[in-house]
DNA sequence: CGTCTATTTGAATGTACTCAAAAGCGGTGG
DNA sequence: CCACCGCTTTTGAGTACATTCAAATAGACG
């Protein structure tokens, strides 16, 4: 149940046996159901969570009703609206379950207290948040691209995501309708054979 | 010096004069000049600065040349490539002054021997960049609207910087050429009048 | 099997781009 | 003070990428 996140976190920040399991106390099982959601848009995002098992679709609705996929989750990732959980703010995003999923959560008060009683977990938060931020600011220029070359470029990074999740959300996550979406691959098959 | 940090922090964290005067030490006064450079596209970013003075632009260069604007910083704004500082990895962006600049410069080991030495101060970190992160990740969501949209936001949200900054700079910024931003400023003040 | 959803295809439209050139603005030197 | 230069902004014409609306085909699930 447990031994993948101490794994996760131990390649990040050294932490001893005793110190992970001081941290299990913050983290409970959850299971997720294909659809369900863990938080939803204008809703404050109650908890943090660890993914087991599964894949997940953080996403947001606009005005016009259009969604759009920030970023999909699979083993190994954390997922939250870290500003609704922490100031108590209604959500810009929703959480969804793509597949069955096995989650490992937190409270806010709950990662609060394991912040006080592991240091090591704080350094290991403060590092992945760092990493988080640079990695959006790295999406942010990815978008001056073509829908295309975004999509080589996830065929590339993420083949495993194009295996598990409906072309829909693919268009969705970059940033493009499926329509959009089905004539590049078209044209990318053509182009190939 | 060091008055409008100490403002700074404080808006965010409870820090007393005495761990203030601590963490002092690790901060130093550093000028830029109009278009110098604080670090480069492809260099190890040296060091992580706050904002005394003046008005600056964070930017990468893609592979076609292209220019992309990833934010201005003004007064009370940080800047840095975090990922480069503390990873030493080449940096994707380079930061330059627009205007001539009073900066708080710190190295890597020195803001790391702040966090040992102001506990506060690390806390303030983390939930600056926790900040930092979902608002990259709502601008994510903004790069959906259309550039006309995006500039009527800016408008509204930094007219400041509209007054401090070149329109070219401010094309770059919304994802568009200057062409496209002088076509959109007529659109909309023949609209408007 | 039938229904519901996802994907593909077609045609017309819109937003922003490219290339090109003109007009505006700011600073420098004669 | 004016002339000139370099850089920014504006304008024009044609183009590319992705969109919309609409419909057909394909797949998934009960």
């Amino acid at each position: 149940m447990y031994e993948q996140l101490m794994e996760h976190i131990s390649r990040t920040v050294p932490i001893s046996k005793s110190e992970f399991d001081l941290l299990k106390q913050f983290f409970h099982p959850r299971t997720l159901k294909k659809k369900e959601h863990l938080y939803r848009q204008n809703e404050v995002c109650r908890h943090i969570a660890f993914v087991n098992k599964g894949c997940l679709r953080n996403y947001h609705v606009d005005g016009k009703g259009d969604e759009q996929i920030i970023y999909f989750a699979i083993e190994d990732w954390w997922v939250a609206d870290l500003q609704s959980v922490f100031q108590q703010i209604p959500s810009m995003f929703s959480l969804q379950a793509l597949e069955d999923c096995d989650l490992l959560v937190s409270s806010k008060s709950e990662f609060e207290q394991a912040f006080e009683a592991v240091p090591a977990f704080e350094k290991f938060y403060r590092l992945k948040t760092q990493i988080a931020y640079t990695s959006s600011q790295k999406s942010v220029v990815e978008k001056t691209e073509t829908a295309e070359e975004r999509y080589i470029k996830l065929l590339k990074k993420s083949p495993s995501i194009l295996q598990r999740v409906p072309q829909h959300y693919l268009a969705s996550y970059l940033g493009i309708k499926p329509q959009s979406l089905s004539r590049i691959r078209k044209k990318l098959s053509s182009a190939r054979y």
